[in-house]
DNA sequence: CTTGCTCCTGTAGTTACTACAGGTAGTACG
DNA sequence: CGTACTACCTGTAGTAACTACAGGAGCAAG
């Protein structure tokens, strides 16, 4: 019940070339080969990508999942796993009051747009004086 | 009335090495160099490197910086300018539904653990089982 | 036996910098 | 005048997380 690196990738949704890049990242292991050299995967391989692939949909960094995979292999508690989780998205929070502090000022600046076609703008002169709300 | 690189830096809080990489890739006019080779700015120099300073604090790319650079140079109008921003501030709004989804769930996730030294944990379980929020 | 698909390795490109290494300009001090 | 010290120079490599080839081989069908 062995698959190739093609069906890997159309179960997980994992790009090929990403799959082979996670090996070499040690963030899979390296499957036994078949006799042409080609990697042969089983049921273990599938979830451990699926594993990193839902870590990565949820923000955390390869870096982070490295962590995670450890602590899975090794043994963790859930204090342990749910410190990760919190930090991450401690991170998440900050980005998004970053991103919406450049809304709010992208908004104000444009607001004040005629949007005509006259060769004189607002948001260039608010990029020129740089008199951006913070 | 010229002042160098390092002076340029402290004005404008923009990385020595930034600026000369900004130079490199054409955001900025190669300035004049002094006998011993090295770069003497004016005014305009740091009304520009500014301006590309705060495209950045805006979260444009480059590559919109350059575009923004050359409308500048060459003529625009407000409407132009004013679509490039609202184009700029929708992929903004579009990451921030992004991040607040994944926050959502990462506090779903985090809100079942028991926090305790149990090797056993609702995150991981989810990690595994693909039951993620959307 | 040749076509055609899947797979292999290895390298380069992407974004926006940052961090050196190794060398020169310019100034101040003794 | 020599030397120490700082600021500057170029050019290359490293960062994150892939993606995109190039060039070649395995494998099944006709």
């Amino acid at each position: 019940m062995t698959i190739q690196i093609g069906e890997l990738s159309k179960r997980t949704g994992v790009n090929i070339e990403t799959i082979r890049y996670y090996e070499k990242e040690g963030l899979l292991v390296s499957p036994p080969r078949s006799s042409g050299g080609r990697r042969q995967y089983e049921n273990p391989h599938v979830n451990r990508l699926s594993f990193v692939k839902r870590c990565r949909e949820l923000g955390f960094s390869l870096k982070e999942v490295r962590v995670l995979i450890d602590l899975v292999d090794g043994g963790y508690t859930c204090s342990q796993i749910q410190a990760i989780t919190l930090r991450h998205q401690q991170e998440i929070k900050q980005k998004i009051a970053d991103l919406k502090r450049l809304d709010k000022t992208l908004g104000e600046m444009s607001a004040r747009c005629s949007g005509t076609e006259q060769p004189d703008c607002p948001v260039i002169d608010a990029l020129f004086a740089g008199k951006m709300a913070n």
